[in-house]
DNA sequence: ATTCTTATGTGAATAATTATCACATATTGA
DNA sequence: TCAATATGTGATAATTATTCACATAAGAAT
């Protein structure tokens, strides 16, 4: 090995942004933020020397020195990862115990699960709703998909994902009931998961109203709240990832468009040296890989 | 791109490890310790769950699944390195200006410098003595090998070899004047460069003593004092690098196998921005290649 | 056997790199 | 012209890589 490896981690920045076009779509497969990306590429550049990018504002070109070098670090990548991959070893056998908010647990983590179980058909799953990471300090759970705001002690703690909110309700109840102003809430029935706080938010952003004085049923969480609007009880307050597949088959309607950041986030979660466990982090790296935002599961 | 990369700098660190068939050789080759290499296999070993090395105490033997991944990895390295090296870029030209402590200049770099100066050819090279940064800063010379502490502020500095000590002299002198004990040594002259720190670190070293009284020359650098051993104008105190080819070449004999680290160390240095000029940086990446400690040229 | 020398392993601390955040900038298209 | 979308950037945070200082282990040398 005479010659030298430029920096691999800018390279492989590289890579995927030269194959995919885009910075962004580059950081969503990476799974880092196009900021990340965006350094790693002028550093490799300036590292090499070379303008590997013509930068036409909104969209990047593959300069010919670019064009050169992509099919073969391209190569090289690929097949690291078909050498890593091919290794001998054990099947993954034992028991994978598997936690998760109630809503992502129905409408994100269950209709993909199979894609998962499938590649690891040794391997037998239990998943349980969770709500906070209690049982993952008790040990009763291994991996957990979370709400909250992350400053969980002793834990490994990744973000996953963001969460936008918005209202949402049936479109039977839309129908005899219309909700075309924000002053026709006021007719409608609002269901809340735990507090009142997104609720809130989500009013305080689109006219500076707070609560107003309609009918307010409270349930334990999202998932149920996003159930009875399915069923007509009500307006519940969706989510951009439980929502999403009730919204497409038509089970539910998003009369307002305005959005807001929820409270807090998605975070994955296991304890301490978890990550050492081949089937923790093979969930971990899945329910990244398949995250939100990313390719839908039929 | 599907599959995961696995972290790269340990499958660097596993791919010299598997290729020289020691962890020592590896760490020389990517020019850090073997520590840091350790830490790599381990880490890479870890994540993969699968052992790459059988350890029998001194020495390593590659496992099936690891003899399985280092052709692959050995291959996409070589692709990513020849990839990059092919890139189209301006040739280097312009001036070079280098400066170097005297021992090393003459002794190291002089009879290595055609090397370097072949693989650019259109580089004007400028080499100037220098025991300090000053002419860097004055932007007079643009790197050095440099002995010191290294803590020069606002420089771009990098280790690149430790100094061990032992006194030198020539075959001739101690033919008449014997050298068997460190008695001896007093009837002979020494040769100070610069202080009397180094000999006075070997002295104690050896036995407690500090300076006996005996004749003492001081000299500058320890380019005039190797000189003048080579000479037979009595003893001095020769260092690892820079007696080597004299001790080889028979000019100069080591009549003490102790040795002492120097007080100080090599270091190379350059501006704080330097290491973005290309030349600079082949400059820097030939001397650490090149490095004492490997492969001498003859 | 005992010591020397050479090689690898390890935990804690440091250095360096990579990633995020919070904006800024720029382009396209409604 | 104003959103909406995409990239760029400096400052900071988080994570990785590396060193350090010492431990362990096995051949080689005496």
């Amino acid at each position: 090995m005479l010659g030298r490896l430029p920096p691999l981690y800018p390279l492989r920045a590289f890579e995927a942004t030269a194959r995919t076009g885009s910075v962004t779509a580059a950081a969503r497969e990476l799974n880092i933020t196009h900021s990340a990306v965006s350094h790693q590429l002028r550093s490799l550049e300036n590292y090499l020397q070379v303008q590997l990018f013509r930068r036409s504002g909104r969209g990047l070109l593959l300069t010919s020195e670019g064009a050169a070098l992509l099919p073969e670090v391209t190569f090289a990548f690929e097949k690291i990862i078909s050498a890593a991959a091919g290794l001998e070893r054990p099947v993954m056998t034992g028991e994978l115990r598997i936690g998760c908010v109630p809503g992502i647990l129905n409408y994100w983590l269950m209709p993909r699960l199979d894609d998962f179980a499938r590649t690891y058909p040794e391997l037998r799953l239990r998943i349980d709703a969770a709500t906070g990471p209690e049982a993952i300090y008790r040990s009763t759970l291994d991996v957990a998909i979370l709400y909250g705001d992350g400053a969980w002690t002793d834990l490994w703690v990744k973000r996953w994902n963001d969460v936008y909110l918005f209202p949402v309700a049936s479109p039977i109840l839309l129908n005899s009931k219309p909700l075309r102003s924000l002053r026709d809430l006021s007719k409608h029935r609002l269901l809340f998961a735990g507090d009142h706080r997104e609720w809130q938010s989500w009013l305080s952003d689109a006219d500076g109203l707070s609560l107003m004085k309609c009918q307010k049923i409270t349930m334990s969480d999202a998932y149920l709240t996003t159930q009875a609007a399915v069923l007509g009880q009500g307006v519940a307050l969706g989510d951009t990832i439980t929502s999403e597949p009730l919204l497409e088959n038509g089970s539910l309607i998003a009369p307002f468009s305005r959005k807001v950041s929820g409270t807090q986030r998605m975070y994955v979660v296991c304890r301490m040296g978890g990550m050492e466990d081949r089937t923790v982090r093979a969930f971990i790296d899945w329910v990244f890989a398949s995250r939100a935002g990313r390719a839908v599961v039929s």
